[in-house]
RNA sequence: GACCCUAUCGUCUAGAGGCCUAGGACAAUACCCUUUCACGGUAUGAACCGGGGUUCGAAUCCCCGUGGGGUCGCCA
């Protein structure tokens, strides 16, 4: 351990052609934490430098993600193709010290030498025909052929380095080969502009996916290789679908953003993200803010993890029932307007998910919950059938007329409720039934007095008239 | 094919050579609670990939095998 106080600084660098993915998150919450555990920076950069495929649309999802997670960066958003000037100034200077160097084997030329390595089952790489060495005569430069720039990677020796979550990880130079940092057109590549943002913006704790593992030698030896240091790794595995196969689309929800659709509350996907990987002894349900006081990279599992969504939906409903009832309210209502129903004041919001906040797994749920006290809904005709019967109907009436006169407040409607079993000589549950059939359009509820206090008399009792009639 | 990583209940994991008769959580099953359905409570079943070493002693260390994942672009 170093004895100077150098401060931590990470950063979260996606690549805008998509949503925010949840192993993304997960890479990015990690990051996130390590720097405010050390109370460092974490620094936002988007790596849009394929032209083609970055939209700002997508930007805007990465942005939007973060923010509903609740993960601020501290420096940025830094954009490379803001950079260009930099990337074409670092490599002017590695042409001139020797460390990289002009290429003109065309595009065809690199298949056919793929194809040829393919056939011999040798792992493809480039064969460093314009790597320029001492009595070696390149070929003549081809007409009208733009280069592009290559890096002199060591041709010898290791690199190494001690991976914050995985260990000592060892590659061989021959392994690899002098990769292109600029492209024909000038425009610098994804390892290289890495590597001089990293370097640029003084990060020391590189957090991201185990995917990257590869690219981490030649990002070391190029930082070698321009004089900068070499900050620490830490790669974190991936997350695999519910099914152990690679996340995809398929596997439904795999946007950040989709999960808020789908009723989640952030801080639910956040224990979960955290705990997906990670682990502080047997802790499960802890805050964010707990997180970060223990998070530390000694305890990330390095190998891949499968996505559970069973249990994302356990805390999912343990910090639902958790919630505030007017943030509750507020949900319900955007999700019941979002849909056309006429969600609003009355009956307040807030009412109804103090009633139904523990019997539901997400908000959409309760929303679905809450529908039935803003607009009336018709119960189908077999439940119709099966519970508004005669006898049922005749009981409804009995209450309906004590219910007319009586104080509206939970206590004094159950109050109405034994009266009416005593009158007619019914168990609670041939009444209370029938009740939910033709109050809410299903036979289950929490109990039926608090349902009845907060749907209200007025509409109590126009429901019930609408039945009787 | 080459290289890299990885391997404890169905799933997420605890486990740093003796505390392990392997712990917790989700899910499952059973029971209790109950005004229905849930919630909640209690209980039960469920794992160290295989083979060799090292050691008095291995889930833990080493090697091999096997399984899984990743990477081999003028993508990031």
């Amino acid at each position: 351990m170093t004895t100077r106080t150098s401060i931590v600084r990470t950063r979260f660098a996606p690549s805008p052609t998509g949503y925010l993915h949840i192993g993304g998150a997960r890479t990015a919450l990690f990051a996130w934490a390590y720097a405010r555990h050390h109370a460092g920076q974490f620094i936002l950069r988007i790596e849009d430098t394929d032209v083609a495929r970055s939209t700002p649309e997508a930007v805007q999802a990465i942005l939007d993600g973060m923010q509903w997670l609740g993960l601020a960066h501290d420096e940025g958003p830094f954009y490379q193709m803001e950079r260009m000037d930099r990337y074409r100034e670092v490599i002017g200077q590695m042409l001139a010290a020797g460390t990289a160097y002009h290429c003109y084997t065309s595009i065809e030329e690199l298949d056919a030498l793929r194809a040829e390595q393919e056939a011999n089952k040798e792992k493809p790489r480039y064969d460093g025909r314009w790597r320029p060495a001492p009595g070696k005569t390149l070929p003549a430069i081809p007409p009208g052929c733009s280069p592009v720039v290559r890096f002199r990677n060591p041709a010898d020796g290791v690199v190494a380095w001690d991976d914050l979550v995985k260990g000592r990880i060892e590659i061989a130079n021959a392994e690899l080969d002098d990769f292109i940092i600029a492209r024909a057109d000038g425009t610098p590549t994804y390892n290289f502009c890495v590597v001089v943002d990293d370097s640029d913006m003084q990060i020391t704790h590189v957090i991201r996916g185990d995917d990257h593992v590869n690219n981490t030698p030649r990002q070391i030896n190029l930082l070698q290789a321009l004089g900068a240091p070499v900050p620490r790794y830490g790669h974190v595995s991936m997350i695999l679908g519910d099914d152990g196969t690679k996340l995809s689309k398929r596997h439904g929800a795999v946007s950040v953003m989709q999960y808020e659709e789908n009723g989640y509350l952030p801080e639910a996907v956040l224990n979960y993200l955290a705990r997906l990987g990670w682990s502080h002894g047997d802790e499960e349900v802890f805050s964010l803010e707990q997180f970060v006081a223990w998070f530390d990279l000694d305890h990330i599992t390095a190998s891949a993890a499968q996505f559970n969504t069973e249990k994302l939906n356990w805390l999912n409903a343990h910090y639902i029932k958790l919630a505030d009832d007017a943030r509750l309210g507020g949900e319900i209502v955007r999700r019941l307007v979002k849909e056309g129903v006429p969600a609003g004041k009355v009956p307040d919001p807030a009412l109804i998910a103090a009633l139904y906040k523990d019997r539901v797994v997400n908000l959409n749920e309760l929303a679905d919950c809450a529908h039935p006290f803003y607009a009336s809904v018709q119960a189908s005709e077999e439940l119709t059938a099966q519970h508004l019967t005669a006898p049922a109907q005749a009981a409804l009436a009995e209450l309906r007329t004590r219910l007319a006169n009586v104080a509206w407040v939970a206590a004094e409607l159950a109050q109405a409720l034994k009266a009416t079993l005593a009158a007619t000589g019914l168990k609670m549950p041939q009444v209370a039934i029938p009740l939910r059939v033709a109050l809410l359009g299903q036979p289950q509820s929490p109990a039926i007095d608090r349902v009845l206090a907060v749907l209200g008399r007025e509409e109590t009792l126009r429901r019930l008239d609408q039945i009787l009639a």
